[in-house]
DNA sequence: TCAAGTACCTTGTTATGCAAGGTACTTTAG
DNA sequence: CTAAAGTACCTTGCATAACAAGGTACTTGA
């Protein structure tokens, strides 16, 4: 067992929550997505994210169009759909509730 | 994919850092670590936590000593080894960045 | 025309929470 | 004395999901 596993596991469950805020603030494709989590230090990857997409388009909470490029091959461009926002909404709750259980545990010295 | 789901997804990471926590501030056994993480609103169940605890202590980040009760069969109770409390103090400063990283995506509408 | 860049996708591995079921010790009621 | 209830620890099998690695396909420019 090392650090790094355990970071990992901590992301983890984050990352599909971080993914469809982004995308519930406007349209973007895999590219815009690994930039913006990067930057806030959330590493993802493509072997991560593009089965991620596709269960979050199967289960109904995005849906994405085919946008051409002028810089290469065509993307995919992913929106919310209206039971992906009312999904999102539920999830901010919970992630609310997870950090002040967190931090009641951890300042419980 | 339902809701019930992703929250358990979202816990996962956590109990671990969570558990190591309660652990670093004395002595438990199972049923302390299942009644103040229920307590706090974050459940879990004996066939997550035993096998944790095991892996905690094959990583040399808990140690354990068998307490007679008077109530019933003899506890193991838990405590923290030198090494494991490195380790939390590491999962601290992560708890803190990925705290910091995700209200800084779900917040810049 | 072919190398480089961009974009999407799949397979196999590994980790881990959880449901369900099991073993064993102690106390208490009959 | 025995059986039931309570307490405590543990294991097996399943499902989910991140990740590493590798693959396909389109476009541009030298």
């Amino acid at each position: 067992m090392n650090v790094e596993n355990t970071q990992v596991q901590m992301r983890k469950g984050i990352l599909e929550f971080c993914i469809l805020h982004i995308i519930s603030r406007g349209e973007v494709y895999a590219s815009d997505l690994i930039e913006e989590l990067t930057a806030a230090k959330i590493i993802v990857v493509e072997g991560t994210l593009y089965p991620l997409l596709t269960r979050l388009r199967k289960a109904g909470l995005v849906d994405y169009k085919w946008v051409e490029s002028t810089t290469g091959p065509p993307r995919k461009y992913y929106l919310m759909t209206t039971e992906g926002t009312e999904f999102l909404n539920k999830l901010d709750d919970t992630w609310k509730e997870l950090v002040e259980s967190t931090n009641k545990i951890i300042n419980n010295k």
